[in-house]
DNA sequence: ACAATTTATGTACATTTGTACATAATATAA
DNA sequence: TTATATTATGTACAAATGTACATAAATTGT
């Protein structure tokens, strides 16, 4: 965020509470929307933005640059000063559903019960994003079908053996009598207080 | 997902493959995209999901709704038939960054370092995202800046005193000697297994 | 104070856009 | 089979779009 004169600033500010993350509209739309009378106003604006970056075009449509928006991933490293740091020292934009491949076609999510993984920090009503797969290596979080009943564990496997361990000392290990399936592995978890 | 022919899926698949969550381009653009011959082709399918819901227009533009992506959440309780209810009986759809307020421009995002919050189930590696206020209550979990130190902790107020706790049993509480500054109020967690 | 830049408005125009209408082939349902 | 809906292509056109050019006021830097 720099080299922007006041007014700049000020219209893409209002492009940001128009318009957020999505598309812009055309420049005649935008035009009625911030009352300007002129669309070439816009136009100028839109020019300057595209030069420094702070729009992007994607799929031929026009966006506010992440340099704009978004949530900004600060390092604890960062002790003194910090608050400058909120406007200066940005290490990265961050997305959850990114990270967490929730836009991903096979990954679903659901939310916990129970205390069984507790001691892994995954705690009643988390969610957790489940990357849909039948296959788990060694100590991989994941859900999975043992006899009929659905379950967040993590997955063990030695030698030929293969079976359920939960995360929680008043709980035991499972293991299959008839069959084991598993539905997926857990990518992440994201917890709202 | 119902009443579409394959051609209509074949398309819709399309559509997300080449533009996902970003707003669909011109007619003509798809058009030549996809490589029909006539735009009026992609209209014809365009019109057929505005009416389906599997398009829905925001500010202007026009993007594959959520009915058609993103992630599904599920109950825990779905125990049986569940490789059917991915299908059938989804919840609802979740995005994390929406639910951990990451698209706010009040909040932002920090790797949380040590273990000084570990009995609440916040380890060191987790994303924490924090709504900035210098305002606080008894029991938020805070970023704060006491006597200097940013630190990741409880915040606790009875009567006049104020500490921050941390979930820890061999970390102790910290007084403020000198100042007592709250940069901000966790919003929720996130973590990558 | 002065020069340069930004801002707002306006006009003009070739291009692009969405839609309506039409036709034929294909797929689907009764 | 027959009737109906879908699919693909094409033509046509009024409306909307982005851009270029022009002008004057406001702002900024020196």
């Amino acid at each position: 965020m720099k080299d922007l004169t006041i007014k700049q600033k000020e219209f893409l500010n209002q492009l940001k509470e128009n318009y957020g993350a999505n598309a812009l509209p055309s420049l005649e739309i935008i035009r009625q929307n911030l009352g300007y009378k002129s669309r070439n106003s816009i136009a100028q604006y839109i020019k300057a933005f595209k030069k420094t970056n702070l729009l992007e075009e994607r799929s031929g449509r026009l966006y506010i640059s992440n340099a704009a928006r978004g949530a900004f991933l600060f390092d604890t490293k960062v002790r003194a000063g910090f608050a400058n740091a909120l406007d200066d020292n940005i290490e990265k934009l961050i997305s959850f559903d990114e990270e967490l491949s929730l836009n991903s076609p096979s990954v679903f999510v659901f939310k916990v019960a129970g205390d069984s993984m507790v001691e892994l920090g995954i705690y009643e009503g988390d969610y957790v994003s489940i990357r849909k797969t039948s296959e788990a290596k060694d100590k991989d979080i994941v859900l999975a079908n043992i006899d009929g009943i659905f379950t967040l564990k993590t997955y063990r496997k030695k030698d030929s053996k293969v079976w359920l361990e939960p995360a929680n000392p008043s709980y035991q290990n499972i293991y299959p009598k008839n069959s084991l399936t598993i539905f997926g592995v857990a990518v992440g978890i994201a917890r709202k207080f």
